[in-house]
DNA sequence: ATTCCTTATTGAGCTTGACTCGAAAATGCC
DNA sequence: GGCATTTTCGAGTCAAGCTCAATAAGGAAT
């Protein structure tokens, strides 16, 4: 009877450790080698099971992939949301930036997966990753976006689609830049001017920024920027404070 | 001898037409099923060749394939630039907008191959799109952001590769976003107010105008709201002060 | 403990598709 | 026409994803 009720508990745990293993091996084969350049076998191989096992627990190597894919963007929203709570300053673009800054080079470092994540549609129509996932992870800016204009620090007239097609846009099309160190001329490209000039530009376009007529304003700016600095030391100052 | 001297002509053209023939077909087989869905002996059976007799002609899959993005490249940058010689006005807004225009509903349009060219140099990592047939695109946004700077319609202080950047990486971005229809508000997505917007953030951020004298009241309405904000830290924190 | 049933595992083989290669056809040259 | 070179071909090879019949393991009932 003791094993009678303790049984079903192992056994779904050495099925979930199986598992385990297998997204494991295939996470490791699929970063080094790619996903056409990955070998079932040597995932089974690494995961210490045969061939075939793999096919009972997922449909294809398609689908194997897209479960790596998605546990992979479940890890990024989990980080860049630690990030968001973990960041020390309150302010809207001190947040943008350690977002930006985290997703640069988050990026960079998994540009495979990323691209992986949009090219698996195209070979196999059927398999591709959930919106939901996608849409999770942009969820981050998304409520960064809005406690900003929440508080009043950017325009309450900014769409936030647009916001987030400009942040996330521009980002990967950096972090593509540089991977391939593209520029003709020889400009080198690092993260740092990257991950500023985003903000320089949330911050004119989004925060004290330029009219409806476009008419951009580098004085405003600069006073708005005073300002969220001025802001900060502030704060700073009331968290020295004794209750 | 008469045929001696035409021969090689017809031959050549033979062979090119033959050429011409199985990048047809390829470019066809690749659009309908993708890189992996494709079947060398469809395009073998379209191009009316023996499959074998494509191995003549190119290395592999992945070559074929490479050529056809390259030629697909090549033909956006002359339809880019044909756009830019076809513009009816001259002011550098107007171009950029045409400009974003055409690429976004490019992009939108061929979707598969602009994955295919990120995508393919993770499967094959010898075989990738070159950097100059990329570089020659982009080099049509170039050449306009110049000649806007040297017109002195946009800043002089602004750095190309960042525009770049904001530019193409944001039309990206939305692109995949409008043919995902991601948005998880109900916020219909088209075309026309991603350009838009992306034309007024570049005549904010980029544009040079007399902003000192253009006060918007957006602007001057967010400033006032951080005052306010500084104002009524202000308060909560003398509240807290020793008496 | 034995039996029986259900479920999990396995790897040899099936299938598919990219690619090779020896032969044959076409072309070039005299 | 006859020889040399080039081009074309498709049957065969090979590699890799996937299947499936056989086997093992796990658990329940007698």
């Amino acid at each position: 009877m003791a094993t009678k009720a303790v049984n079903p508990e192992t056994q779904r745990a050495k099925l979930e450790r199986k598992e385990r293993a297998i997204l494991e091996a295939a996470r490791g084969v699929f970063v080094e080698h790619g996903f056409d350049g990955a070998r079932m076998s040597e995932i089974a191989r690494r995961a210490q099971i045969g061939e075939g096992t793999i096919y009972s627990y997922y449909e294809s190597k398609a689908e194997l992939m897209l479960t790596v894919l998605q546990q992979f963007w479940d890890g990024l929203t989990l980080e860049a949301e630690a990030v968001m709570a973990s960041s020390q300053v309150d302010g809207f673009f001190e947040r943008l930036q350690a977002l930006a800054q985290y997703h640069l080079s988050t990026v960079i470092e998994n540009a495979d997966f990323i691209n992986l994540t949009f090219a698996l549609r195209r070979n196999n129509s059927e398999v591709s990753v959930s919106r939901d996932h996608l849409r999770h992870y942009v969820a981050v800016f998304d409520n960064l976006f809005r406690r900003g204009q929440d508080r009043g620090e950017i325009r309450q007239d900014a769409v936030l689609w647009q916001a987030r097609d400009v942040f996330y846009g521009t980002l990967e099309y950096s972090a593509r830049s540089i991977e391939m160190t593209m520029d003709a001329d020889r400009t080198e490209r690092h993260q740092g001017p990257v991950v500023d000039q985003m903000i320089s530009l949330f911050r004119a376009h989004y925060g004290a920024g330029p009219d409806e007529y476009g008419l951009a304003s580098p004085t405003l700016n600069n006073l708005s920027s005073k300002l969220d600095r001025l802001s900060e030391q502030f704060d700073a100052l009331s968290k020295r404070l004794p209750q």
